[in-house]
Order: C-alpha cells, then structure tokens, then sequence
DNA sequence: CCACAGACGTTTAGCGCTAAACGAGGAGTG
DNA sequence: CACTCCTCGTTTAGCGCTAAACGTCTGTGG
C-alpha cells in the first residue's frame, strides 16, 4: 500500500467544517492546526520526561537561556523578558522559584542602572548541563519518523513562516 | 540579494548550545525550537484577537468541537476529553464555565450509562459561528508569507512528524 | 531645581491546565 | 448474590502564565 495516509486530526477537522458551514475558509487548518497539535504533544512529553528527573520546563528554559549566553552566564531579567519569550512578571516569578531552589541569584543593581543582573550559581550550571544533554538526546529520538532531508526542509518551511509570523507581531 | 536569511532564535540557540557545551546533540532544536516558537507567538495572538470579541481559546475550543460534530451537536465528556487533547478535569471546567455562560448545558445520564451527554445551546451556536469564521479569516492572513506549493508541503511535513509522535505516546 | 515622562522590575488577580485522589455506578466472575 | 474491577466524571492542590496596576529610579526640559 504505497503512501499509505489516511486523514489526520487536522484533515478530519477541515472536512468537517467543510460540512458543517460551507464556505468558511479552512485554508490555515492544515499547517495551524498541527502546529498547536504538535506543540501540545511535545510539551506534554518534555514535561514528563522533565519531571522525572526534578525538573520543569519553565525553570529549564531559564537556566538554559543563561547558560548559553556564555560566561559569566548573567542576563538582565528585561533580557530574559525578550529571549523567553515570555511577560516581565513570568520572569520575576521564573527566578524567585530558581533563586529559592539555589539555581540562580539576584546581584545588586549597579549603581546608575536599574537592571537587576540574574546569574547562574555552581548548582544552576551543573543542573542545567545535566538535563539539557539528556533532553536534547531524548528529543533527537522524536524525529526518527523523517529522514535528514525532510527534518531539514521542515525546518526551513518554519523558519520562514517564523520570519513573516515575527515580523507581524513584534514589528 | 538572493535567499536573504540570516540566522533566525533557532540558529542562535543552536549555535550557542554548539559553541559552549561541545558534543550536545543539537540536531532536533531547528525542527522543535522552531515549532514552540511558532505555537506560543500563534496563541499569544489568538489570545489577543478572542479578548477583543469576548471570547478565550478553551471555550471556543470546546463550542468548535461540538459545533464540528454535526446535529444533535451532542458529545460525552469522555469524547471531548479525547478530541480536545486536555485532561478529563480540564473538560469538566470547561464545561462549568461555558455552562454558567449559558453556552452549553449538560443533560441528565440515560439508564444504563454513565456518560454525561454536553450539548451546544443555541446561543453557544452563534457564539461559534461568528468566532470561527472570523478567527479563520484572520488566520489565513498569517500564512500569507507561503505560496500555496509552501504551504501545502509544510502541511504534509507536519502530518508526517505528527503520525511519528502520536504513534509514541498513545500506542 | 523641580516636574514629568519613560524604562525597569515587582506585585496581584484571575485564568487554565495537570496530576492525583476520590466517588459512584455498571459489568464480570465465583 | 457478593466481590472485585473498571470506567466515567468531578474535585482539589498547586503550577505557570498574562495583563494591568504599581513603585521606583533615571534622565530631560522648562
């Protein structure tokens, strides 16, 4: 049986629309759709497989975020705002649960600024390294389905949906 | 200038990832960066748009659903926890809140089952009907960055990932 | 020098979700 | 009939987020 495929969730909620109300358009159902599907999917498994070893995705996020920034692995919370991807007060919320866990730390605010620098302390930087490289692993697993080509044409189809996506919503 | 495309969050993040913690297999980030960045910008701006017309995403996610399955527009809890991809407790509140909006209403179990049946109103009808129509509309607007031979190649991309990871979380 | 605007961060109210405990009502087996 | 299992749905505790109100500090212009 070759191209064996029948309707996925998304082309089923297509037909049914179809049905239902002829005449709306459906056009965005195919690639919306299994964006948010897809998203829901992995989230719910990273989260999963983050609980397992005490960690969650949030705080993750955070960590990694100034671990890759590189030494000193110090990020202003107004450039964790941007980087995340997230409000200014999920940020403040992210590092009180960090820093009461140890993982970050609060400096003082340099005299003439009012940035408050948040910095990764020795724990942070071993509990990052720990869970990234296991999750990166874990997730590479997740793409066995497509062969190296299509991963890489998928990425680039995102990308450039990403750009214009970006580019409405920021500017 | 031809293919102009720097480097976009994913690049960035991978390359860092790369640059400071060497070996990590960085293989999966421009595939699922890339799709958590597109679901989190794609419902923050739905977000924005339901708020305008007094509506939320997991109410309309619900009325859609039911709306979708055609007359008596009549669905159990346990077959929209299925189709809506949350958990049974998530349906039941939103089934109180659309309930107390007068959206839907639930109707007594028949002997010999224990289903409780959840019926669209009236007035959760037309509710869904100038939502969906619109939300689609405005949708299809964000895919304008693709031509259709994008789009569609994009679609089927996502189907085929998506099959791959359904197929590893429910069996 | 004072007023005022703007940037930065925090606080708070409220939403929606998950996970786990719970209750209640068949269905199967001895 | 009694007992156990299982399914369906609800309840509850707690997490993480947004949006908006709120300080607070900095710089700028009158």
């Amino acid at each position: 049986m070759p191209g064996r495929s029948g309707p996925d969730r998304a082309d089923l909620i297509a037909d049914a629309w179809q049905r239902e109300q002829p005449g709306v358009p459906v056009g965005s159902i195919g690639v919306l759709t299994r964006i948010h599907q897809a998203a829901k999917l992995l989230a719910d498994q990273r989260r999963r497989a983050l609980t397992g070893i005490g960690m969650d995705a949030a705080t993750l996020d955070l960590l990694s975020t100034l671990r890759r920034s590189g030494p000193p692995y110090r990020l202003s919370t107004r450039e964790l705002t941007a980087r995340c991807l997230v409000t200014a007060g999920a940020i403040t919320q992210r590092v009180d649960r960090a820093e009461r866990e140890g993982l970050v730390r609060r400096l003082a605010t340099t005299p003439g600024s009012r940035t408050v620098p948040v910095e990764l302390t020795d724990r942070g930087h071993r509990a990052v390294g720990d869970a990234v490289s296991e999750l990166l692993a874990y997730e590479q697993t997740l793409l066995d389905d497509l062969d190296p080509a299509e991963q890489e044409e998928l990425a680039r189809l995102l990308a450039l949906f990403l750009r214009g996506l970006h580019d409405r919503a920021g500017g």
